[in-house]
DNA sequence: AGCACGCCGACT
DNA sequence: GTCGGCGTGCTC
């Protein structure tokens, strides 16, 4: 018998599936083991029993068929499907992305045992309790008693011996196993206030049906305690959770939250830093039933769950969402899918949501729930001023105001972050006597100097080499480092403040393992008096201290033309203005700027996320821009920018002709930054208000991209892109 | 994407 | 006569 199934394979061929042969039939979502180009490869089963449509001489066997392991569901499959369709990507290669490691591997996996729950059967509980001078083995004695089932950890936490008594008890038959039990969870501490309270119990009541919620709330407002209340009510009917945030609030302290709330809950933590087995492992415990809370980043939304009650996006609007290579998904919206498919609600939480989500939820889409004060009633809202340093003389990048605050915050024991968005020491090292600049010799861009390290580094393909100490045009000795890094900002507050304590915190600085945790660690201890950061310290750090926050800098980016920079730098602002008097002391914060007129600051100082968004909508609706209309970007890269650009003007003068009407077509460019790692960029956009015309457009595009014979250029499909 | 195949110019 | 350049095409 020769039976016939499709195969995914990680290849990149436009729908990935390729035939295979075999005995029997196998069910989809069977793993195998398949010849390709002469090499195993593993594959999943995407159908059996089909109709080959090629000559059935050239079909190869499959080698072997993981039948012990358990397949990959049909709604997994589904999910896979429609984001290969969505995002035009081929199916196998989409597949590959959404398994983890050891599930591309040819060798079988070992399944996951159930949790096993250990409770007295009915001749244990006629034995007498161990006498009470055995203490410890009493105590786990009393636990099992009164307990209908507890797993081997919580056991171990009575008493480490645990595995040992157990062991001596079952040859005796006195312990009865059970596999599932439902978690039991301990009642929560924290009390939530009236708004908390009404959200999650909106959240509770749409439980068993499709529903997606806008969780709106401003920093403090305790958005984390209203997942946690839902997520609870889940847990507890034995029910999955999937929540899914941004890489940088995966933290320890987090994960210690969640520990502390959902400590008996059998939980999978999923990101990038997890190690390969273990995270297949947790995988297979998700798909299995077995793990009930699945946390992680973008990734873990392809995380077969047999028994989704609940998915929390939190921080929906953080751009970390998106993947910007291979499947370019984004992970907020699969994950509505998902809840979709699995028929049950769905949280997408943030102070600034994306005005995607907000757009939803104003017309109705989404049901919007705000949170309007912050939990610590005692908190304030900081006050934010806006200081026009168009004319002003700066020194190192610093006013005269913000200096005087610093130092007057530092003399009355306060603590200062002082916030700017760029590593190194400065930005540009220029000659002053021929204007000579330092440019990357692989992108376009210059290069920042990095005094300490004695090198000037590319921040964006990584070339680094050593500070010349004259011009390599004119031979002048004299080179001035222009603008402020962290660095030097950093160098200048020591000389402003000899005795504070200043600490900076960016890639450069937390680059080794332990660098974070100890800076952590120095914080609290309050050995730091002066803090100067990147982004990287926006996010998802309390410092009781910090009451003063100084953004220097703040424009660079809405001199771009990027439509969407204003959104980001409200939300930015808003998250690192945060950060300022959080606990019982009211904070400021200063922002430097030369263009004070520019609305997204009239917004943060009035700390305005609706009157932001509202007038925001209005300007994108009028340009039919995203979210009141669609996009998708073309990009195509080459040794050179001419070749990119004309291979999709080629494409579109062929298409052109046959482009639905309400799809605008524009010509190709070469990207903001044209050059980098040694290629050149181009991209175009197709824009439309109908998302239906726009896949249309993009289904006459893709035979001519995948016809591409040309090896020096490499493009790609970008739908909803994030950056221009 | 890779990797073989094949057709053409430069070389021991 | 042979080595290797890379344009073309296929992968079940």
């Amino acid at each position: 018998m020769t039976i016939y199934h499709h195969i995914a394979l990680n290849v990149p061929l436009a729908d990935g599936l390729l035939t295979y042969a075999h005995h029997e039939t196998l069910a989809a979502g069977t793993r195998v083991v398949v010849p390709f180009r002469g090499r195993p490869q593993a594959g999943i089963v995407w159908a059996g029993g089909i109709t080959p449509d090629i000559e059935p001489t050239k079909i190869q066997n499959i080698q072997t068929a993981f039948t012990d392991e358990a397949p990959l569901p049909q709604d997994w499959r589904a999910l896979l499907a429609f984001a290969a369709r969505y995002y035009h990507y081929p199916l196998g290669q989409a597949v590959s992305a959404a398994l983890p490691q050891g599930l591309r591997e040819t060798k079988p996996v070992e399944m996951p045992q159930p949790p096993q729950y250990y409770s007295l059967s009915e001749t244990g509980r006629l034995q007498a309790a161990p006498p009470a001078r055995f203490h410890k083995k009493a105590a786990v004695w009393a636990a099992l008693q009164h307990s209908d089932g507890l797993s081997l950890p919580a056991l171990k936490q009575i008493n480490r011996q645990a595995d040992k008594l157990l062991e001596e008890w079952a040859a005796q038959g006195w312990i009865a196993l059970k596999n599932a039990a439902a978690p039991v969870l301990r009642p929560s501490e924290y009390c939530l206030n009236a708004e908390q309270q009404a959200a999650s119990q909106a959240v509770q009541a749409a439980f068993g049906q499709f529903q997606p919620f806008l969780l709106y709330g401003v920093t403090g407002s305790g958005k984390t305690e209203v997942y946690f209340d839902a997520m609870a009510e889940v847990l507890a009917a034995g029910r999955q959770v999937l929540f899914l945030l941004p890489e940088i609030n995966l933290t320890p302290q987090l994960l210690k939250r969640v520990e502390a709330r959902f400590a008996d809950v059998p939980t999978a933590v999923l990101h990038s830093q997890t190690a390969a087995g273990r995270r297949t492992q947790d995988y297979l415990r998700a798909m299995l039933g077995q793990a009930k809370l699945v946390i992680g980043t973008r990734l873990s939304v392809f995380t077969p769950m047999p028994d989704l009650g609940l998915i929390v996006v939190d921080e929906e609007h953080d751009s970390s969402f998106k993947q910007d290579n291979e499947l370019r998904y984004q992970a907020r919206d699969l994950a509505v899918w998902r809840a979709k498919q699995a028929g049950c609600p769905i949280v997408l939480g943030s102070a600034t949501p994306s005005l995607e989500s907000w757009h939803k939820a104003q017309s109705g889409a989404y049901r919007m729930l705000e949170l309007r004060q912050r939990a610590h009633s005692a908190a304030q809202l900081p006050q934010v001023d806006i200081l026009n340093v168009g004319r002003l003389k700066l020194d190192n990048g610093f006013s005269p105001q913000a200096l005087n605050l610093i130092k007057q915050n530092y003399a009355e024991g306060g603590m200062t972050l002082v916030y700017l968005n760029r590593r190194g020491f400065s930005p540009a090292l220029f000659c002053g006597d021929c204007g000579h600049t330092f440019g990357c010799p692989n992108c376009s861009a210059k290069m920042v100097l990095h005094r300490r390290a004695r090198q000037l580094r590319c921040h964006h393909c990584d070339h680094r080499e050593t500070v010349p100490y004259k011009c390599p045009d004119c031979g002048n000795q004299d080179l001035t480092a222009v603008g402020q890094g962290t660095q030097r900002v950093e160098e200048t507050l020591r000389l402003l403040l000899p005795e504070a304590g200043i600490a900076r915190i960016d890639r450069d600085s937390t680059a080794h393992k332990n660098d974070w945790a100890d800076l952590y660690r120095r914080i609290h201890a309050g050995e730091i008096d002066v803090l100067v950061g990147t982004q990287m310290i926006a996010k998802g750090h309390d410092f009781a201290r910090l009451n003063l926050v100084v953004v220097l800098n703040a424009d660079g980016s809405l001199y771009s033309a990027d439509f969407r920079a204003p959104e980001r730098l409200f939300a930015e602002l808003m998250q690192v203005s945060g950060r300022a008097g959080r606990a019982d002391k009211a904070g400021r914060v200063l922002i430097q700027t030369q263009l004070p007129d520019h609305p997204v600051f009239a917004a943060v100082k009035a700390q305005d996320y609706r009157q932001f968004a509202d007038r925001e909508l209005e300007e994108r609706k009028m340009f039919g821009m995203p979210p009141a209309g669609f996009q998708t970007a073309i990009r195509a890269d080459a040794p050179n920018v001419a070749q990119a650009v004309d291979f999709l003007n080629g494409i579109k003068a062929a298409v052109e002709p046959q482009l639905p009407e309400d799809v605008t077509h524009f010509g190709a460019t070469p990207m903001l930054m044209v050059r980098l790692a040694e290629r050149e960029r181009a991209q175009m956009f197709l824009e439309s208000p109908s998302r239906k015309s726009l896949h249309r457009a993009l289904g006459l595009w893709l035979p001519y991209l995948q016809g591409n014979r040309d090896a020096k250029i490499r493009w790609s499909v970008d739908v909803d892109p994030q950056e221009m």
